[in-house]
DNA sequence: CATTAGCACTCAGCACCTCCGAGTGCTAAC
DNA sequence: GTTAGCACTCGGAGGTGCTGAGTGCTAATG
């Protein structure tokens, strides 16, 4: 027997396994299940009226509700959160699952920058719902390289690569008509100046250079631009929620109207609430499970989310997760997020190797 | 009097002013369009008797049906495409709403490649509709800017900056350790031999190198690469598109039901028809108006596009452009769309100039 | 004493009505 | 050509009754 921890308040096994089979049941039907289809197909060993009973206790405990009088049981918030303490560290995806995963990340090894959406679409077809996944972000963004490239006589295109591949493109309006040579000198000495440095540190290393001559007053100029751009990095909490797969959770039965749907999507262009979800997440170290009501938002009550941070804590970190509607596959989410994000260390340590 | 074209088959003016009276009521109020509520709302100078003898008319030239038999009347895409027709090229747009777009767009001067997304943006929110943008895209790809970035010891960051802006990142394994020193070297090199240069150009001089040397075996692995790289960008028709306000769609009363949401969805993931349409737009110099079933495939039938390319004919060129129920405001709709395109085209010009 | 068979009860969902009114087409009068 | 009038249509709202899956409770049972 594999070992399993019970929550807090925790139920007798029996009462467990019933919780579970009504969570499995509803899960993949979607209908309120009764006692009566219970005992048909689950062998429980018991009547439907022990059955009852166990439910009628159940839903007292505030694990399960009725819809109404005479419905079958339905999982509450509660009630999936206890199965997911329940399962949650014992859930591994299985062999052929994680073959066939590590199989797509391995097909688009060069297109960089691009690992997360992969992740995200990876999620959604595994799970058939929704994957969500961010961009790794550092700490504090380390300027890697800078470059200065003409666009026309007056206006050219910043370019700057941050260390973990991220990439900011800012237009520069110049004061006078500038040559290509003279914007290469500058990048030149800006990337001299500000590679493998933080704002903080640019912003010093910038005040002591010499701002005489075109030059230096190409350099002043664009170097403020820089450091704006840095800064910028830095404050966005978390970048760009990459999402994939909504369709999928179109097709649950609980979003047949299209008002709730409308929460949802709603939901996630909430950046506000979910890139504090997020930071949350990027702080702990393990997969996280947010049910229903859990979530903060009153149009997040009909979702789920699962989600685990990925990357080197401390340096540079990310999020990847699944969303969809409470009624969800929660071992299988768990598993699959768990996995993609190791996955996902490993090409976030390749990097920084 | 405004001169009006009026479309071949054209109707006598009163004809064509109930037309216009049933759609204008019709696209407010979401609801079948019957003779009395027309002659109370819309001062026509006939009797309801009248209306009706005409409204049988129009159904008869197919350009309104009935949902039912004792049901007002509903415009259909006939009706809808006489309409755009007869009002396209004189629907301006009101002073103060092209102050307010050309004031947003002046905000974001700075960051570059973004001014798709917000011409997304302000058509989103200016006819509260779905609003798509595609980045402006050059008939041939021209290399700006090469540059080879080190990430780890065997394993490098290639960027390449496109004329009109865009930018592509590709990472580069290599067969042995190389250091940032000769990555910058053959960047140089790779650099000279590309820039301003087509793919085809660009491949002619890659096989006139010399091979020789560990930094001519770099300079030829790379090079290879970013061919595919030119050649891939050269290969997508069209880029990425942007949308925003998929909201606003969600809101109207005809995806009550979230299976028709879904197809629209599905639609805007299909790539090869949207590609097809937007490229066919960028052909021809003017708004164009897709109605409902002129949509090739079945799940577009429910909404309507209206697109305008913008850009340098012959060298780049974009789409934006406005997703929406069949039931759409037209005029503001072609309105906006036509502002928002010439400004887009200023801002192109700003940047070949 | 936990389990179970049995029974009375509940109630959403469906099918079936009926009525209402906004709408129609047609016809005869203006 | 226009209009008033009228018979007709039919979706939608609201009411009724039935069905069946579900319940809780109680009394019998191993």
């Amino acid at each position: 027997m594999a070992r399993r921890t019970r929550p807090t308040g925790s139920l007798d096994l029996r009462s467990e396994s019933i919780l579970r089979a009504v969570i499995e049941e509803y899960v993949s039907t979607a209908v309120p299940v009764g006692s009566h289809s219970l005992v048909e197909r689950y062998s429980l060993g018991v009547s439907s009226a022990t059955v009852r009973n166990i439910l009628a206790a159940l839903e007292f405990n505030g694990l399960l509700t009725h819809p109404h009088t005479s419905a079958g049981r339905i999982p509450t918030d509660a009630g999936y959160r206890y199965f997911v303490e329940s399962i949650s560290e014992t859930s591994q995806l299985p062999q052929v699952e994680q073959l066939m995963i590590r199989h797509q990340f391995g097909q688009v090894q060069h297109a960089s920058e691009q690992w997360f959406r992969l992740a995200a679409t990876t999620l959604a077809t595994a799970n058939r719902t929704a994957g969500l996944a961010t961009q790794a972000k550092p700490r504090a963004a380390h300027v890697r390289r800078l470059d200065l490239v003409s666009i026309s006589e007056r206006l050219a295109s910043l370019i700057i690569v941050f260390r973990e591949g991220a990439l900011r493109q800012v237009l520069v309006t110049l004061a006078e008509p500038v040559e290509q040579e003279d914007l290469t000198r500058a990048a030149v000495i800006l990337d001299g100046l500000m590679a493998g440095r933080t704002a903080v540190d640019a912003e010093r290393a910038l005040a002591r250079i010499d701002g005489d001559g075109p030059i230096g007053t190409l350099v002043r100029r664009v170097g403020e631009r820089v450091l704006a751009a840095v800064r910028d990095y830095d404050a966005t909490g978390i970048e760009e929620v990459f999402s994939d797969g909504l369709l999928h959770v179109m097709e649950a039965p609980e979003f047949e109207r299209s008002d709730k749907l409308r929460r949802v999507f709603a939901a996630l262009e909430n950046r506000a609430y979910l890139g504090e979800l997020l930071d949350r997440v990027a702080g702990t170290g393990a997969v996280q499970v947010f049910i229903g009501a859990e979530n903060a938002p009153e149009e997040m009550r009909d979702v789920s989310l699962v989600l685990a941070p990925y990357g080197e804590p401390g340096r540079a970190v990310g999020v990847v997760g699944v969303l969809g509607p409470t009624r969800m596959a929660y071992p299988q989410a768990i598993g699959t997020v768990r996995f993609v994000s190791t996955l996902m260390n490993e090409l976030v340590q390749h990097i920084y190797a």
